[in-house]
DNA sequence: GTCTATAACTCGATAGAC
DNA sequence: GTCTATCGAGTTATAGAC
């Protein structure tokens, strides 16, 4: 019932409405999805979804599960190792942006389910999961101390991380009427940033 | 509610509905947002709002309207200027910023609201007030010519600097958890932004 | 397990009195 | 202009046959 790995592959009814479920709540959101377009998508009939899952609420319950438990753990990890701050800025930049390359739907999934509900969120689904960035927050303060980088708060630091990493795939429809992109182009540039996003952050952190 | 400069106060029936339409749709988007809420807080009956209005579609699209005639013209001005470059990007930062804490929602619902219906946003609202960012992309490659900035493509430029300033709003119940604040600490840690994301970019940019 | 049919309910919209 | 009452479409959920 779990699934940590997500989708193993199999064809049962249970596993393509969940899927079905996944592209649906994902596009529309929990408001814009109707059980009828889930069950269309599955192949199947509306009420199997009832007979599988009690309501729409449970299925989209077990949908922000899986999205939150697949994305959570591979950032954890990079960011609570014990490698060198730059080595580990590196590595969180782009492990980051490949989950979300992957998942373009993932940062705004979490961010409309934690607005919609704090509680469940906190309660249920995250505390085994959230990263602790104390040891980012410590190493940079070292390595400031040190005079290795210039002065820099870490928080600062990681949210500037993040949110250059995640905002474009978020707002990308309005990055490409800004910039005059088509999707061909868009691809592309977003590819780039892996690399454009670390350069950035690592001449900014030199010290002066 | 705070409202400094918005809505021009008067206390009309029409203008109570649009306010708090302004509130429910920001705050729940067009699907999430019900008609007998936006009555229930305008303090008057569901039919009104279709007299005033005729229909949800139509006072959706008067909010969405208003709240980009907004916020664009703002952020055109100083990027169409022709302010030197540190200058102008000390401005955009600070204007962005001051922008969007005031009015947090803001980012959100026009990438949705683009996300939805791109067609309606590209012929109806934006054509007038899109910023063009022609000319602040030549200054950058200008200033990388001249050696008074280090090399940068100045489309990741104003991506990373567009990031930074809005997403720590869009994630703010994300960014609380994951740095473990209040909402007094997370208001103070918001305000610094406008100082620690320009000293950021500009640090940045320092020739190698 | 899967389907059809339908109940139960929500919500946007209208009619009509005042 | 503002209200009450209600209609009708669309949606979630259930009953019951196969």
């Amino acid at each position: 019932m779990d699934n940590p790995e997500l989708q193993p592959i199999p064809d049962t009814t249970e596993q393509k409405i969940f899927e079905a479920a996944h592209e649906v709540f994902t596009q529309k959101g929990m408001d814009g999805a109707k059980m009828q377009e889930i069950a269309d998508r599955a192949g199947i009939n509306k009420a199997l979804l009832h007979y599988y899952y009690r309501s729409k609420e449970k299925l989209y319950e077990m949908v922000a599960r899986a999205i939150i438990n697949k994305a959570m753990p591979a950032i954890r990890q990079v960011i609570e190792s014990d490698l060198p701050l730059e080595e580990k800025i590196r590595r969180f930049i782009g492990t980051y942006i490949d989950i979300i390359s992957q998942n373009p739907y993932i940062p705004l999934f979490i961010i409309s389910e934690i607005n919609k509900h704090p509680e469940r969120f906190f309660d249920a689904i995250l505390p085994a999961t959230l990263p602790k960035p104390e040891v980012f927050f410590r190493q940079v303060e070292a390595e400031v101390a040190a005079g290795k980088i210039r002065n820099i708060k870490p928080q600062h630091l990681i949210v500037n991380i993040v949110s250059m990493c995640a905002f474009p795939f978020i707002g990308k429809p309005m990055m490409r009427i800004l910039l005059g992109m088509g999707t061909g182009e868009m691809r592309i540039f977003l590819e780039e940033r892996k690399y454009e996003v670390t350069t950035f952050v690592l001449a900014s952190l030199r010290p002066e």
